[in-house]
DNA sequence: GCGGATATC
């Protein structure tokens, strides 16, 4: 690239000069990919960008550029299916350049991405087949990380929800000529608030072009979504598929149901190991406990044979892989396998690994798949309010997607440790997408900031239990982000510039009157990443005693605090993370969180404050806490479990909980159901503050009789006998001073039913 | 006794 050779370009020498917007055919396009100078750029092709035409045109996506361009001159939206290997991801947004020419008219083609990783490394590899260096003509956009250049970048990949929140200040997408949504079949949340908000745009914007991207064969789903006209047959959105190109996947069933997916995993590690020649294995799994245990049996296993008979088997890595191991550890994934023993049979690897394996890293090599058919998967209850992880049975496309992991490299086998039967009837088509899956409450915030009116019937591609929405709009009542007509009110308009759940944004933004929002920033912010407690297998005593030398009597959220500040105080010592057991690049993380949060909070003039004194602070800290996370109280029950407010569920304290005691009140960030209910990160608190800081929540006429409302009806009553012992004057002072006060903590009520 | 994966101005 240093050598190629700056030239000067007439107008007559621009490869693009006969090139009518949105009219361009494809013969014209492979004239100007063949031609001596970039068609994007004042500059001389060079022999890598050659190289890598080469390759690109065996793409199967390339034989099919004539039909593409025909179908997107005469539709606005489009609807591409192509599977692993199809070329979409790279080429369609380039063949859209040439047809948008988003260079001469000041606009940008976007294309977008679920995750960060794939946003970054597809952006580099289509910079280097345009022959451009990253940044400039091509870009990319994920949080923390903006690759583009303002008035240069014509192309940029990004993640979804950086489009989404781009939308949130610019509903218009004005700057973009075409959208492309990629992954759609992921269906992560913000791809299909997206697709409700493009389709919406459409009719506005008809000069804007949408092309929806997917891999499975759900495609008419998409295209009766984005159908113009009245339902009609021929108004379906039009669809261009391309096929893949993989190697062939031999797939197995088992004959009869396993009991035991585990062990019948295991089983199949080594009937493969001494069967089946070279290649190596992955096997799906659910979590990280059970990978840990199931990679030490297999070592175990595999031991105990070559210690019986050297000859009868070869040597084994059994690799664990999972999304919270450090970069390191998941480097050792692409490992070669261990060598033979000596004269004895081949080493081969096998690979333990979550669902990061089905979708977002991909591991040549791999041989052989081994699914048993199920993963952990996010589980709402709106009723219960709890957002839960639950084994269940995996979907025929997240089959498919995983049998497809055996062939990238040469033909491979896939055994599935269920019936045929159970996978052509029981399994379900496709995994339920995330919005009929979450607690839609940051959603629902973000959807008002777009100016979305009626929540209920927006135009969903698969619309939410009316009563997860319900849930959601109650709290964001409760919380005074909306009013009484749902309008957003100036409270919940701040709320909704931060990437925070409400909660947490409600009491960052009060935290100032609190005089603590240098530590609510902090504790936000740790909250906000992965955990920074680290516990490994081998060493859960030390780590142990390493967290409780970090806890803070009276609550998590302070622990929290307490962990980042020492870390900040010790960020020179190299090992000071490794030796207290937490996670620095946790740390590091929650510092860059920070720092944007910061930003935000300077735009929005909230000043960060503190106090000097440690027992202020604390109590300080903890009755901000209540301000967003009201709902969230337990009460500790006779049997020594907690009951939780209003719904009166019986939960536990997690066992990384490091208070001190059972205090009788406390504040939870999350309700979480593993093992049995548990409340996380929890908090000490005095009952009184429930009254005083979020007082239309705490009316105790709407909570069901009980005793946790009977234990709050002796509270309420030692609170209003010590407020009418304060004197008058000073709480007309007080009220005065700040006036802000009431209406951030006192929210409006809604209507709902419990 | 204890966390699937992903994302955010």
């Amino acid at each position: 690239m240093e050598s190629a050779e700056y030239i000067s370009l007439s107008s007559d020498d621009d490869p693009l000069a006969a090139f009518i917007h949105r009219r361009v055919t494809a013969a014209q396009v492979q004239h100007a990919m063949d031609g001596i100078n970039n068609p994007f750029f004042n500059r001389k092709l060079s022999q890598q960008y050659k190289k890598i035409l080469l390759a690109r045109r065996q793409l199967p996506v390339y034989a099919q550029m004539h039909e593409f361009y025909e179908l997107f001159k005469r539709n606005q939206i489009i609807v591409m299916v192509g599977e692993t290997g199809s070329g979409k991801t790279t080429q369609i947004p380039q063949f859209v350049c040439f047809a948008d020419l988003p260079h001469k008219k000041g606009k940008m083609v976007a294309c977008t991405q679920p995750r960060r990783v794939a946003t970054m490394s597809v952006a580099r590899r289509v910079a280097d087949e345009m022959d451009v260096s990253l940044g400039k003509q091509v870009g990319y956009s994920i949080r923390f990380e903006d690759m583009t250049q303002p008035g240069t970048t014509f192309l940029k990949y990004m993640t979804d929800g950086m489009l989404l929140r781009e939308a949130m200040t610019d509903p218009e997408l004005s700057r973009y000529s075409t959208i492309i949504l990629d992954e759609v079949h992921e269906r992560t949340l913000a791809t299909d608030i997206l697709m409700g908000l493009l389709k919406n745009l459409s009719r506005r914007r008809r000069d804007l072009k949408i092309i929806i991207m997917s891999a499975t064969l759900d495609a008419l789903k998409f295209q009766k979504y984005f159908s113009t006209g009245e339902g009609a047959q021929g108004s379906l959105a039009p669809l261009l598929k391309v096929p893949g190109r993989t190697h062939p996947v031999e797939v197995f069933y088992t004959k009869e149901a396993e009991l035991d997916y585990v062990e019948a995993g295991l089983r199949a590690v080594l009937m493969i190991h001494r069967a089946e020649p070279p290649g190596d294995i992955l096997l799906f799994l659910t979590g990280e406990e059970e990978i840990e245990g199931a990679c030490k049996k297999l070592k175990e296993e595999v031991d105990f044979l070559l210690n019986a008979d050297p000859r009868s088997i070869g040597p084994l890595a059994c690799i664990p892989l999972y999304s919270t191991l450090s970069p390191p550890q998941q480097q050792k994934i692409f490992d070669p396998p261990p060598p033979p023993s000596r004269g004895g049979p081949p080493g081969r690897k096998v690979i333990v690994s979550t669902n990061v394996a089905e979708t977002s890293l991909t591991i040549d090599g791999i041989v052989y798949v081994i699914d048993p058919g199920y993963s952990k998967q996010k589980v709402y209850n709106p009723r219960i309010r709890v957002e839960s992880l639950l084994v269940s049975p995996i979907s025929k496309a997240s089959a498919q997607q995983r049998a497809g992991r055996a062939g990238r490299t040469r033909p491979g086998k896939c055994f599935r440790l269920y019936t045929e039967d159970v996978f052509m009837n029981d399994l379900e088509e496709q995994t339920h997408p995330e919005v009929l899956r979450s607690n839609l409450a940051n959603t629902v915030l973000e959807l008002a900031k777009l100016g979305v009116r009626d929540l209920v019937r927006f135009d969903y591609v698969d619309a939410p239990a009316p009563e997860t929405i319900m849930r959601a709009l109650e709290l964001l009542h409760y919380l005074g982000a909306l009013d009484n007509q749902s309008n957003l009110t100036p409270l919940g308009k701040k709320m909704s510039q931060f990437p925070l759940d409400p909660q947490m944004a409600k009491t960052l933004i009060v935290s100032a009157e609190f005089k603590c929002s240098e530590e609510i920033l902090t504790i936000v912010s740790m909250l906000s990443v992965p955990p920074v407690w680290v516990r490994p297998v081998t060493a859960r005593g030390p780590a142990d005693a390493a967290k409780a030398r970090l806890d803070i009597p009276d609550g998590d959220h302070l622990s929290l605090l307490n962990v980042y500040d020492r870390f900040l105080e010790h960020i020179e010592e190299k090992t000071w993370a490794w030796t207290n057991f937490v996670s620095a690049r946790s740390l590091y993380q929650a510092r860059n969180v920070r720092t944007q949060l910061k930003a935000i909070m300077d735009r929005l003039k909230i000043p960060l404050v503190s106090t000097s004194s440690e027992h202020d602070r604390n109590d300080n800290i903890r009755k901000a806490l209540i301000s967003g996370y009201f709902m969230q109280v337990a009460h500790r029950d006779k049997g020594g479990g907690y009951l939780t407010m209003k719904d009166n569920q019986l939960v536990a304290l997690h066992p990384s909980c490091g208070l001190d005691g059972t205090p009788d009140w406390v504040i939870f960030n999350e309700f979480v159901l593993t093992t049995q209910p548990y409340i996380r990160t929890v908090s000490a608190i005095e009952p009184e503050w429930l009254f005083k800081h979020a007082p239309s929540y705490f009316d105790l006429s709407t909570f069901p009789n009980g005793a946790t409302k009977n234990a709050l009806e002796i509270v309420e009553e030692q609170f209003k006998i010590k407020e009418e012992a304060e004197p008058k004057e000073q709480k007309k002072k007080r009220n005065r001073k700040k006036p802000q006060k009431k209406a951030a903590g006192d929210p409006q009520k809604v209507e709902t039913q419990d």
